[in-house]
DNA sequence: CTCATATGATCCATTTATAGGTCAAATGTC
DNA sequence: GACATTTGACCTATAAATGGATCATATGAG
C-alpha cells in the first residue's frame, strides 16, 4: 500500500493537467499577481488557488477555468483548430446523430 | 432568494466549460459509446459523467480530462500555438521570474 | 543586514461532490 | 406495435474538496 490508489488517471489527462497548472502560474506572476490577488479575483481561497497551480485533479473545473480566464489564459480560442471544428460540428449535426447509443458489443470506433 | 447564489463564474468561463461539454457527449456518441460504457472506463459513476456533459463547474477536473481523453479530445495538441508557447516558456524562463510577487498597488499588467 | 511579506504546507470544520440505486421517459430495433 | 435499453432525473450515505486558520521558510526591498 505504498499508494492510496486514489484514482486512475491516463497519462495524457496528468500531463495535461499540470501543463496548464504551470500555464495559469506563468500568467499569474508575468502580471504581477499574488497568489491571494488571484484568489480574491476568483471569489476562491488562496488554499485552492494553490492546489490549482499543483495540478490537483480533484480541484472544482469551474475554478480552474475561472482562474485561467482571470489571468488571461484562453484555452478556446478561435484561432485553434480544434475548437472551431467542433463549433461548427456540434451545433449542426449532434441533432442528427442517435439520441441512443447501443452497446456496441465489439464495434468501437478507436480510429484516431 | 430566488438564486441560491450557487457560484460567481465569468461568461467566459461559462462558454467554455459547456462547449467543452458539448465536445465530449458529442465524440463519445459518434464513437459509439454509452454513457455507461465512458463511465466504466473513465472510472467514474455515471450520473458524473452525465454531469460533465452538462457542463457543470463542479465537477474535479481531472474526471473531465479523463473522459474527455477518454472519446479522442487533446485538449493541448502540439499543433495548437498556444500550447506550444506555453509549453517552451513554462520550462525556461519560469525560473527567471521573481518568487514572490509584490502586491502591486495599482500597476495590475492587464494588457492583452 | 533587517524587515515586511509572499509562499508553501498542514490542520480542522463545514460544505459539497460522488457513488449507487431507483424510477419514468424516450429511443431504436425487431 | 411490442420490446429491450439508453438516457435523464432524483434521492441518500459516504467520501472528498473547500475555506480559514496557523506556522515555517524564502524572497526581495530598504
Amino acid at each position: 500500500m505504498s499508494k492510496p490508489e486514489t484514482r486512475a488517471l491516463s497519462p495524457y489527462s496528468r500531463d495535461a493537467l499540470s501543463l496548464l497548472a504551470q500555464m495559469i502560474r506563468r500568467a499569474r506572476i508575468e502580471r504581477g499577481l499574488t497568489v491571494q490577488e488571484l484568489a480574491d479575483r476568483a471569489g476562491v481561497s488562496r488554499g485552492l488557488i494553490q492546489r490549482i497551480e499543483r495540478g490537483d485533479p480533484g480541484c472544482a473545473i469551474g475554478a480552474v477555468f475561472e482562474a485561467a480566464a482571470i489571468v488571461g489564459i484562453r484555452l478556446f480560442d478561435a484561432d485553434q483548430p480544434t475548437m472551431a471544428v467542433h463549433l461548427a460540428a456540434s451545433g449542426a449535426t449532434l441533432a442528427l446523430l442517435p439520441k441512443t447509443v447501443r452497446p456496441s458489443g465489439g464495434g468501437v470506433k478507436d480510429d484516431f
